[in-house]
RNA sequence: GGAGCGGUAGUUCAGUUGGUUAGAACGCCGGCCUGUCACGCCGGAGGUCGCGGGUUCGAGUCCCGUCCGCUCCGCCA
């Protein structure tokens, strides 16, 4: 059949007789002479239809419509090119030749498609409906190329270093923690449910007291909540756990692994290190956990500077025992009306009563507009100025609440900042770094309890062992927790983690699982721990999300073959859908539908 | 659950302070064309302006409701 793909043919080809198959990609019909771009997964073959050559391929040429399925056999010709005439096109990898076809044979016809796709196309609905023609556009063929190099970087690397892929059950238990679990009828065992993983946290380390002790998974997981544009509910990690290992292990592992990753995608090299940051160094300078620093607009403390300040939002939040924090978004004064009421409406919503700025229009104050400036002395005016770097045609923003509230707000509306100003789209630059030393528990206002701010099996520092047996509970327990960022995505996150039956009953205490749900939940994890666990370590890094920043998407549906919608549902195969009465009644369950719940 | 943006021809979009028969490009259909490559030229078809209601002499345009898509907040250990 084929003997060769459409980006294969070079000039050394000349005079041979090839065989191509594909889709017609344009048809350019002279009359006499036609041009079929023969298109498939590697790339575009121009082939050429004279009655000369072949009276029955050229008359059947002129019936070809776009998208067709075609097999052109003929001789390699080398395109014109003198002084009157240029048919070289330089823009195609096979721009020198085109095939002089003697045979034609068209393999399938295909209707009028209900889109372009050499045009972009902006209604998601009817790209989902018809993804598997999405899919050959060259987008997306070449999405789905760069994920499957991400993907065999990624086994090759951990392969070489001796870890083993090992495939952990999808059906599985459900969790009291954590997210949503998609639930699985069981047919054998009527009123009771599998659940969908939403990662395979216990089984990885379950493989550890197996001693596997290099494990590594390409795992799909499950999690039933809201989705965004980087969050699906289905969705892949790379899942990797190792015994014997400490946090240093894992980091460099990773920076071993995501440097392999963007050489072997795009040839890219990274930093063989990334820089590190703590959880408080991060919320106290970006105000996020996962910082984007690319766009500068660090946050800077002015609390002493402006402790004594008139303007009473400033001094009376700092006599409460608050902060006064401010960014500078340099270059920014000219900002409008409008936006600056977007961003207040946007520091209110996170909590924030109003939004204090300055607009340095000049050097002088006086031309500095303000709702408060005036307020301000010359000393605390000069000590912003420093501080601040404030220059002509800056706008400072500042928030003064509680520490973590003033830093949460400045944090989103840096973003908001430089989402306005267009400065994330970027992605020529990268910018990797680590966050460090994550608190263990978190306190929950609503449920009155504290939570694993990673997960109950994360080990905290060895300073902090002993107050978690003893139940001292607080934000100060830090964890042996770490989380790998891009360009403001959580690429991923691990931890050293518990090994000790004493040390995870302690943490399940913490958490506020009851002695009875320990034995129904956790029992065999629990039992698992008295066998000779090993001390081990590992990490979940966002397949979906690397391969998207390596494609430089700002969507994880755009490397997802066949992803699903805001609403979680496959506009392709139409699912979620009902099913037969016969089905329900096999898992004994009742076909009735509440649509809503009594309140 | 909440907020924002969007929905006009097959597709991408335009449509003024409400005013005659809702336009363009690409695609589609018919014809011409022997060196095109976003081929070109001539002709043609194609619309429940998401849906429902309201205001008005008159609504794609204004108001209310609703559905759908996208983005964000909540949520995602």
């Amino acid at each position: 059949m084929r003997t060769h793909h459409c980006n294969e043919i070079r000039p050394e080809h000349i005079g041979q007789t090839v065989t191509l198959i594909g889709w017609v990609n344009t048809v350019r019909d002279q009359g006499g002479v036609i041009f079929i771009d023969l298109r498939d997964r590697e790339g575009i073959t121009q082939c050429v239809f004279r009655s000369e050559v072949s009276p029955e391929a050229a008359e059947l040429s002129h019936k070809l419509r776009i998208e067709d399925v075609i097999q052109v056999t003929g001789k390699v010709d080398a395109r014109l090119k003198t002084d009157e005439v240029d048919t070289v096109n330089e823009n195609l990898a096979t721009g020198e030749v085109e095939i002089v076809t003697a045979e034609l044979k068209v393999v399938n016809k295909a209707a009028v498609l209900p889109f372009q796709l050499d045009k972009e196309l902006s209604n998601e609905d009817l790209r989902m409906k018809y993804r598997y023609l999405d899919l050959r556009r060259s987008r997306m063929t070449r999405n789905m190329q760069l994920r499957h190099r991400v993907t065999k970087a990624t086994r090759d690397y951990l392969d070489e270093l001796g870890y083993l892929e090992v495939e952990t059950p999808i059906l599985s238990k459900s969790t009291p923690e954590g997210a949503r679990d998609f639930l699985v009828p069981s047919r054998v065992h009527p009123k009771s449910f599998y659940a969908l993983p939403q990662a395979p946290q216990q089984y990885k380390q379950l493989l550890m007291v197996g001693g596997i002790e290099k494990y590594f998974q390409i795992a799909r997981c499950f999690r039933d909540e809201d989705l965004r544009a980087d969050r699906q509910p289905e969705f892949t990690q790379i899942d990797i756990e190792s015994s014997f290992v400490n946090q240093e292990d894992i980091i460099g592992l990773i920076e071993g692994l995501l440097a392999r990753i963007f050489k072997e995608s795009l040839d890219a090299d990274i930093p063989a290190s990334f820089e590190r940051l703590t959880y408080q160094e991060a919320m106290n300078t970006y105000g996020s956990d996962k910082p984007d620093r690319r766009v500068g607009m660090e946050i800077e403390d002015l609390t002493d500077e402006l402790k004594d300040c008139e303007f009473r939002v400033f001094s009376g939040t700092v006599a409460s025992g608050g902060v006064v924090k401010a960014i500078n978004a340099k270059g920014f004064a000219d900002i409008s009306t409008g936006q600056i009421d977007k961003l207040t409406k946007l520091a209110q919503e996170a909590g924030a009563k109003g939004l204090a700025y300055i607009q340095a229009r000049d050097t002088d104050r006086t031309t500095w507009r303000s709702p408060f400036v005036k307020r301000m002395t010359d000393a605390e005016v000069e000590a912003l100025r420093e501080k601040l770097n404030i220059e002509p045609g800056d706008l400072i923003l500042f928030a003064a609440d509680k520490w973590a509230d003033a830093c949460e707000v400045l944090g989103r509306i840096r973003l908001e900042v430089a989402t306005m100003r267009d400065l994330l789209k970027d992605n020529t630059d990268l910018d990797f770094l680590w966050v460090t030393e994550f608190p263990l528990l978190g306190y929950d206002e609503e449920e009155g309890k504290w939570n694993a701010v990673h997960h109950p099996f994360t080990r905290p520092i060895p300073e902090h062992e002993e107050a978690l047996k003893k139940g001292e509970l607080g934000d100060g327990l830090l964890a042996q927790a770490y989380d790998v960022v891009l360009n403001g995505y959580e690429l991923g996150g691990g931890s050293i983690r518990i090994h000790e039956q004493d040390l995870q009953s302690a943490m399940f205490d913490a958490l506020g699982v009851t002695e009875e749900e320990k034995e129904t939940m956790f029992a065999h994890i629990l039992e698992a721990f008295t066998f000779g666990a090993p001390p081990h370590g590992g990490v979940a890094l966002g397949l979906d999300r690397i391969a998207m920043l390596v494609a430089g998407e700002s969507s994880i549906r755009e490397v997802i073959a066949f992803p699903k919608n805001n609403k979680a549902s496959d506009l392709m195969t139409a699912s979620p859908a009902g099913v037969d009465f016969k089905q329900l009644r096999e898992l004994r369950i009742k076909s009735t539908v509440v649509d809503k719940p009594a309140e």
